[in-house]
DNA sequence: GGTGGTGCCGCAAACGGTTACAGACACGCG
DNA sequence: CGCGTGTCTGTAACCGTTTGCGGCACCACC
C-alpha cells in the first residue's frame, strides 16, 4: 500500500464511504506517503526544502486520502489567519454592499477570508476593537468601512499590534482611503449655485450612531464654501438631518418643503437620500429639475435610471485600493500608513435645473 | 499579590504598557486568580461546577489583566468555531446584500460570526463546498444563497457531517427557506393579462454561472401557466434572459422593443432588470404605463421610487427565518431538515397599465 | 463512625497542525 | 581522503485552549 503510483492512477478520491467517520489528518498523509508531518505540511503550502518528487507524491496521496487540513489548528500553530475582519455600520446599503463586494473580491483572489460584522454604535464599535484585536487571533486585519476610531483609539489599536485600514475617514496612526468630502460638498452645491438657486436646503447624514463625523462635516463645509465663494449665507433652518434610508429622508424633506419658504433645491448627502427627496417632491407634485432640484453623492446603480444628478465615487476602484493597502500591509515589510485620496466626478443628470418660478 | 480586593478595586485594566509585549495567557489569569486554567475557563463561559465567589474573582482578574481567549486554540480544542460561512453569488446585488444584512443582525445576536464568500461560478462553488466542510474547522454551518446544489452534491454534504440552510432553493438533504416562485411568475403574468395585455415579454435570469436553476425555471412556469389559464400561448420569441444587471437587462430589453412586433409589457424576473427596462423604455421614448408596462420581483428599495409594479419578497423576514432554521439545526437536537416555503404579494404601482394604441 | 452524595476544583491528555533545529546524504574540490 | 556546502528530511517542541476523570472536602443520614 501506500504506493504512489497506483494511487494517483486510481482517478477520483476513494474518500472514505465510512460517511463522517474518520476525519484524515496530516499524519494519515504522512503515513501513506512513507514522509514525516512536516514534509507534508511543507509540501502542501508550497514551501521550499521539498524534493519535487516528494511533493508530487505528498499531493498526490493528500488528493487520494482527501485530506483537508484543520484551520484552527494550523492557525493556531502558526499564529496567522488568514481573514481579515471588515465592519460596516449597514451592510445592506448600498455603498457598503458594493464596497464589501469589491474588497471580497480582491481578498479572495489573494486567499484571504472575509468576516463580516455589522457595527452601527459605539458599544459594537467597541466590542469589535476588542474582539478584533491580535490578541484574539480573529483576524489577521481589520477594515473599518465609515465605523472611525479617533486618533488615540487608532494609536492605541496598532500599539497592540493591530492592522487596520479605514475606508471614509483619515487618522494618522491607520492607512486609509478617502475622498475629498470638501470638494464633494462643494461641487454639488456649485452646480446649484450656478443655475441660480439661492436657497438650497441641506440634507444632512448622521451616520449611524454618530461612527463617522468627518463625512457630513466636510460635505456641509464644501457647501458652506460654496456659498462663502459666492458671497452668500445659507440659511441655517435650510438643514435636517437623518440616516441614509430613503424612508427617513423621505420625511425630513417634506419637513423642508412643506413650508411656504421651501427651498428651490436640495442637495442630500447620499444618493439614498436623494431618492427619498425625489419621493418627498412627487407626494406634493413638485417636478423634479423644475419645481425642485436635487443633487445626491455617490452615482448610486439606479441614480441613473431616476435621472439624478450626483457626485460619483468610484466605489469598486476604493474597494480596490484598500485591498491593496491590505495586502502590503500584511507582506513582510513594516512601512507607515499611507493614505490615498480619491477623486470624484460630478454626473449630470436632469434633476438639476434652474430654480422654477414660484 | 493577586490580591483579589485590591485588583477589583483597581478601577481600569492596568493593561501592560509593554505594548504588544506579553500577550496574557489563560495560564497566566489562572495563576492570578490562584486557581487552574480549568477553572479559568469554566467561569469565564459560565459553565456550572464554578463556586460563585471564584467566578467573580476569576472575572475580575481577567478583566483586570484585560485577557483575550485566544480563538484558533479555543477552536481547535472545542472543535467548534461560532462562525457560519455565507455564500452569495454578488455580494453587491440587493437582495443579497440586504439578506446578509438581515442573517447578520440574527447571527451575530446569537454570538456567530458571519464569513462571507462571493461564489460565481461552479469552480468557486465546488471550493466553497470544499472548504467549508466539517472537516476543515472553517465554520460550523453555511447557508447557500442562490448557490444551488443538486440532490446528491447537498447529500454527500451532509453525509460527511456538514451542515447547511439554503435559501432560494430547495432540496431535499438541506433545511431551505423559498417562495413560490411558480406564483410569482403567475401574479406577474397574470396582472399583465388582465390590463389587456396579449405580447407579453419574459426577461430571464441566467443566475450567475446557472448557480440556481431553479428560481428562473419556474418563474417562467409561472408565465406559461398563467397564459395557459387564459387559453393563450407566449410567443417564444419575447424571450430572453441576461444577468440581473440593469445595464445588461437594459440591452436586452432593447433586443425585444426594437422590433416592429414588440411586445406591450415586460415581466422581468428581478426589479434591477425591470430597471433596465425602464431605461430602454426611455431610450426609445416610451412611456412606462402607457406604451409599455413593466412588472419585475423583489420589490426593491428603490421599486418605489420608480413606481414599478412588482411582487414582493420579503428579504429581511428570509434573512430571519434563515437564521432561526441555523440556529435551531446547531442545537442539541438532531432533526430532519425542515423546508419553510414564505409568501410572496403583488405589489401594485404604476409601471402598469393598458396596452397602448399602437 | 461509616457510607453515600454532592459540589468544586485540578491534573493532564487531547485538539491537529507548524517549524526550529539538527541529521543524513550526495557532491565537488583541493 | 577530509572537508565544506547545499539539499532534503525527520524529530520533537511548541501554539493556547477545552474537558474527562478523579480527588477532596463537606454534609446528611443512618
Amino acid at each position: 500500500m501506500a504506493d504512489l503510483g497506483e494511487a494517483s492512477l486510481a482517478g477520483r478520491p476513494v474518500a472514505q464511504a465510512a460517511g463522517a467517520g474518520s476525519p484524515v489528518r496530516i499524519g494519515d498523509v504522512a503515513r501513506a506517503a512513507e514522509v514525516s508531518t512536516a514534509t507534508v505540511s511543507r509540501a502542501l503550502r508550497g514551501l521550499p526544502h521539498v524534493a519535487s518528487a516528494t511533493r508530487q507524491r505528498v499531493l498526490a496521496v493528500a488528493a487520494e486520502l482527501d485530506y483537508r487540513p484543520n484551520l484552527p489548528a494550523a492557525r493556531l500553530a502558526a499564529g496567522t489567519t488568514n481573514t481579515i475582519a471588515v465592519a460596516v455600520p449597514d451592510p445592506a446599503a448600498w455603498f457598503n454592499a458594493t464596497m464589501v463586494g469589491a474588497l471580497g473580491r480582491e481578498m479572495t483572489a489573494a486567499g484571504y477570508d472575509l468576516l463580516l460584522s455589522g457595527v452601527a454604535n459605539l458599544d459594537e464599535r467597541q466590542r469589535f476593537i476588542e474582539l478584533n484585536g491580535v490578541r484574539s487571533g480573529r483576524s489577521d486585519a481589520v477594515v473599518l468601512i465609515d465605523v472611525a476610531l479617533d486618533e488615540t483609539a487608532a494609536e492605541a489599536f496598532v500599539a497592540q499590534g493591530g492592522r487596520a485600514v479605514s475606508v471614509g475617514f483619515r487618522t494618522q496612526a491607520l492607512s486609509s482611503v478617502t475622498v475629498d468630502n470638501v470638494a464633494v460638498g462643494s461641487d454639488a452645491t456649485q452646480i446649484l449655485l450656478r443655475h441660480g438657486h439661492r436657497r438650497i436646503g441641506l440634507l444632512s447624514l448622521d451616520s449611524g450612531d454618530s461612527l463617522n463625523f468627518s463625512i457630513p462635516a466636510h460635505r456641509a463645509q464644501g457647501y458652506e464654501q460654496a456659498h462663502a465663494e459666492a458671497r452668500l449665507t445659507p440659511d441655517p433652518a435650510l438643514r435636517v438631518s437623518t440616516s441614509n434610508s430613503w424612508a427617513e429622508a423621505r420625511r425630513a424633506a417634506h419637513v423642508l418643503l412643506d413650508t411656504s419658504e421651501r427651498p428651490s433645491a436640495i442637495f442630500a448627502m447620499c444618493d439614498e437620500q436623494a431618492f427619498g427627496v425625489m419621493l418627498a417632491a412627487r407626494d406634493l407634485d413638485l417636478c423634479i429639475g423644475e419645481d425642485l432640484s436635487v443633487v445626491g453623492v455617490d452615482d448610486h446603480d439606479q441614480s441613473r435610471l431616476v435621472g439624478l444628478t450626483t457626485v460619483r465615487q468610484h466605489v469598486a476602484r476604493q474597494g480596490a485600493v484598500a485591498a491593496e493597502l491590505l495586502l502590503h500591509m500584511l507582506g513582510p515589510s513594516v512601512e507607515p500608513p499611507q493614505h490615498v485620496q480619491l477623486d470624484t466626478e460630478l454626473i449630470i443628470r436632469d434633476s438639476v435645473g434652474p430654480p422654477g418660478v414660484d
